[in-house]
RNA sequence: GGGCGAGUGGUGGAAUGGUUUACACAACAGACUUAAAAUCUGUCCCGCUAAAAACGGUUGUGGGUUCGAGUCCCACCUCGCCCACCA
């Protein structure tokens, strides 16, 4: 009897697989589509460990079953490969990016080929070739023909060690996304000419789309706290004494008469023109100090006591007449609304503390039983509101506006937190913004024919630290003249947020090698959405971008839906024993291929991550769990070599019966849960099938006859998508000549699970008394006689009256005895 | 402070409102073996019991709805994640 050993099995199997093309799509198959993969993968020079293996063994695990479906089922894979480690590389050993880059996908072809997965290689791209980055600056120009990509002089987030700025979404709590350690220095902030994405356009239409959307709940929840809409009313008050009108934000014009005062953001553009004479020397110093600390320092100790100061000058407010103080204060930011707020510190808790703080009046305006100083956002019933006492806040928040709006004081307004997305980069590993300044034209986009515009080969790649990239330098490169008038011109030497790259991938996977244009649309029409998307954290930004791109490309007709992906599912971390993450910079990821090496194969790692936890949650690396998994597959191997070599003879008709039902009851239950992704327990659904099977081989009826071998065969064709090297080994032997990952599934038999007998519970109030065997479409009358005279059951009853018997059919009696 | 989610054996985790603890890991015992590994079989929530059956208890805490609650409702406690001076 052959000895299950992954070693002698998995590399024929892969090489096999990639000789025949077994995972090789046709993408104008007239069989029904399917597309799956995880996110794209930055290729570092470190390679994957563990945790990335769970990342795309679920997506494989999707397409697989599809494939054996029947489907035509695409698992594509590509290379996030613009971005600063392959360019800090490059400055540190001369060694090119395009170079490294070259060095690191291929150890990642070695390792995700010894993995399994079912990946379509004809159909591989990466972001750094010219050939891709060639249409993510088509994407650029089409965004610019339409006025969603401008430019904007602004102070923006500078990290001074990646040397560039970086979007709103790269810095978080006042550092950069790649540089958050306790010794790393807040970002800071410069004032730069940079390119924009107006993706606030589309933040209603994705935030209304987000709801339906079939992807895990928390990441849904993200998108809708990033877009952050609120929705309020501007409400202006006019300066005391001045000609100037003095515009407030607020989600809460119910309490418009509990305002007491007013606070300007520093920047604020009325803070120098109202402050009087006495204050203007305090107020300019208080402003100044305000600006250069940065928002993300302002917003990053929100518990400490708040600051400002008295302007000395006074607001009408519109609804009684009276006059609220101007003040000017951190806590407001220039960047949300209108840089000023009314400050009602009865119902808001910020303009509460620094109300007492500064010893401001508190005008409760909503009736509730609080101290009166307190401070609560509960709705209610109106008090010292003039005419609209006794309204409840719902409606007084539309009326007064209503009211207001009449005057021309207040209009409905909504606000977003998200801005608009920064997309220069003043890096030189990165897709070069196709744009080129003209003296007489301005900003041109480079037309498509002359696209890519080409990263120009250099040798230095040290950036100059000041406000432009080493791009800049290279003369050659940039002067270039203008596509409209000829007339000299200077490319544009900022490259593009890798972002760009990555929110557009998954539409040129369906049309890969197109010279034509970035994608045909025949070809998206019939691939997307993405039918199974996964990652592992929320990728927050990443999604709202891909969501942006896709509402733009379908407003141009250019795709025929707004959402990229149709099912999107957030998978938990891989993490060390200990429970820290597993990383790359402490170096204790563990390495795949060492596992494979070690004897226990892909197959086993691929089991041990799916079947140790659901999908969402995170799993504890548990060095026992893969030669756990190990043992199972050696199970399914052994019971399958004892079943070649067993003697042939029909099985008698219980033993067909029973090995029918375990065969059946998998099938359901494993169909089942791979569509829901719920592959722990398809796994174990598996492992109870096969130790059904042990147990009657256990009992001498392991035969080899047709029953078996149906048995045998599902219950490796429902292993295969998450074991495919066994299941494609044993299929073999069993005398196949094609491969079990196309087109074999087995087909479910509800008959083969139904039994002469159903075992029925008996309970005397709610608790379990007795179970009784009796044939399955019995009468409630016989059940019920059954049920009552058991012993046990008998002496319940007896210690009261029977007051009431429910019934559930075939399945359950509960007797209330009172 | 706000939002979302989760609390079940020694551990990871199962469970359409209907037998709590499927499946596995670890542990223990037995078989095979000169021995070990591997493999196979069995035991494995707590209490009562010499042991078993039966019985009683048990899904973070306290209440409620129901014939029946891990599951639904209310309050509280703990943990995790996301957002956070966004008016």
């Amino acid at each position: 009897m052959k000895r299950y050993s992954p070693k002698d099995i998995e590399n024929k199997w892969q090489k096999k697989w990639d000789a025949e093309g077994t995972y090789t799509v046709n993408l104008d198959s007239k069989k029904p589509k399917y597309i799956g993969f995880g996110m794209f993968n930055y290729p570092s020079g470190a390679g994957i460990h563990v945790g990335h293996v769970r990342n795309f063994t679920i997506p494989d695990i999707m397409t697989r079953a599809k494939r054996q479906q029947g489907f035509a089922s695409y698992q594509p894979i590509g290379w996030d490969s613009f971005g600063l480690p392959a360019e800090n590389y490059a400055i540190k050993t001369g060694v090119s990016p395009q170079e490294s880059t070259k060095t690191a996908i291929k150890k990642y072809h070695e390792q995700y080929k010894a993995l399994g997965w079912s990946v379509d290689w004809t159909k591989e791209i990466n972001t750094t070739d010219p050939s891709y980055y060639k249409w993510t600056q088509w994407v650029f120009t089409k965004l610019f023909e339409h006025k969603l990509a401008y430019q904007q002089e602004s102070p923006q987030w500078w990290c001074d060690q990646c040397k560039t700025v970086l979007a709103d979404e790269q810095v978080l709590s006042g550092k950069c996304w790649r540089h958050d350690g306790s010794d790393d220095p807040l970002v800071t902030k410069r004032n730069l000419k940079q390119w924009f994405f107006k993706i606030t356009d589309y933040a209603d239409a994705m935030l209304d789309a987000t709801d339906d959307l079939d992807w895990t709940q928390s990441v849904k929840a993200s998108q809708q706290s990033w877009i952050g809409r609120s929705i309020g009313a501007e409400v202006t008050f006019t300066v005391d004494g001045h000609d100037k009108d003095l515009t407030v934000f607020t989600t809460r014009p119910d309490t418009l008469f509990g305002a007491t005062f007013i606070v300007l953001a520093p920047e604020h553009p009325l803070v120098d023109v109202v402050t009087t004479g006495e204050n203007r020397v305090d107020v300019t110093t208080y402003a100044k100090a305000a600006i250069t600390k940065s928002e993300v320092q302002r917003q990053q100790d929100a518990d400490k006591e708040k600051t400002g100061l008295f302007t000395g000058a006074f607001a009408i407010n519109p609804v009684n007449g009276k006059k609220v103080p101007i003040w000017v204060a951190d806590y407001v930011l220039m960047g949300y609304g209108t840089g000023a707020i009314m400050a009602v510190p009865a119902h808001d808790v910020r303009d509460n503390a620094f109300a007492k703080k500064f010893d401001l009046d508190i005008v409760r305006v909503i009736a509730n039983e609080e101290a009166d100083d307190a401070c609560t956002h509960a709705e209610g019933v109106l008090i010292n509101s003039g005419e609209y006492n006794d309204m409840p806040s719902a409606k007084a928040r539309e009326q007064i506006v209503t009211d207001l709006q009449k005057k021309g004081l207040a209009q409905e307004k909504v606000n977003y937190k998200m801005r608009d997305w920064l997309i220069s980069r003043q890096r030189y590993w990165g897709a070069p913004i196709p744009i080129i300044h003209c003296e007489s034209c301005g900003p041109v986009a480079v037309p498509e024919k002359d696209l890519p515009v080409e990263l120009p080969h250099i040798e230095n790649y040290r950036p100059t630290g000041g406000n432009v990239s080493v791009l800049a330098g290279v003369e050659e490169w940039v002067n270039a003249p203008c596509p409209k008038c000829s007339g000299p011109g200077k490319r544009e030497t900022d490259t593009m947020d890798g972002y760009v790259c990555s929110s557009w991938y998954f539409l040129r996977y369906m049309d890969p090698t197109n010279n034509l244009e970035a994608w045909g649309k025949d070809r998206v029409h019939h691939w997307a959405p993405i039918d199974f998307y996964n990652g592992g954290d929320h990728a927050t930004a990443h999604l709202l971008y891909a969501r942006f791109f896709m509402h733009f490309f379908h407003s141009l007709g250019l795709v025929n839906t707004t959402e990229p992906f149709k099912k999107m599912i957030f998978n938990g971390k891989i993490k060390a024993g200990d429970g820290s993450p597993f990383s790359k910079s402490k170096g204790n990821g563990i390495d795949p291929l060492a596992v494979i090496e070690q004897g226990y194969g892909a197959d086993a790692i691929r089991l041990y991550e799916m079947f140790a936890a659901p999908v969402e949650l995170d799993v504890l690396w548990d060095e026992q769990g893969i030669p756990g998994a190990y043992r199972f597959l050696n199970r399914v191997w052994t019971i399958t070599q004892e079943f070649l070599d067993a003697p042939k003879k029909q099985s008698n008709d219980n033993v067909i019966a029973d090995i029918r039902m375990i065969e059946h009851k998998a099938i359901e239950k494993v169909t089942d849960d791979i569509d829901g992704v719920r592959f722990n327990t398809a796994i174990a659904a598996l492992m109870e099938a096969v130790n059904g099977l042990y147990k009657l081989k256990g009992d001498g009826q392991l035969y080899n006859n047709d029953v078996w071998q149906a048995a045998i065969e599902s219950i490796l064709q429902l292993l295969a998508p998450f074991a495919p090297h066994i299941t494609e080994e044993l299929w073999s032997q069993l005398g196949h000549t094609d491969s079990i990952h196309i087109n074999h599934w087995p087909k479910f038999n509800p008959d083969y699970l139904t039994l002469d007998t159903v075992t029925i519970v008996v309970q005397v109030n709610g608790k379990l008394r007795a179970q009784l065997q009796l044939p399955k479409d019995s009468d409630k009358d016989v059940v019920l006689t059954a049920a009552k005279a058991d012993e046990n059951v008998k002496e319940y009853l007896a210690k009261g009256t029977l007051v009431k018997q429910i019934y559930i059919p075939g399945k359950l009696i509960n007797l209330v005895v009172s």
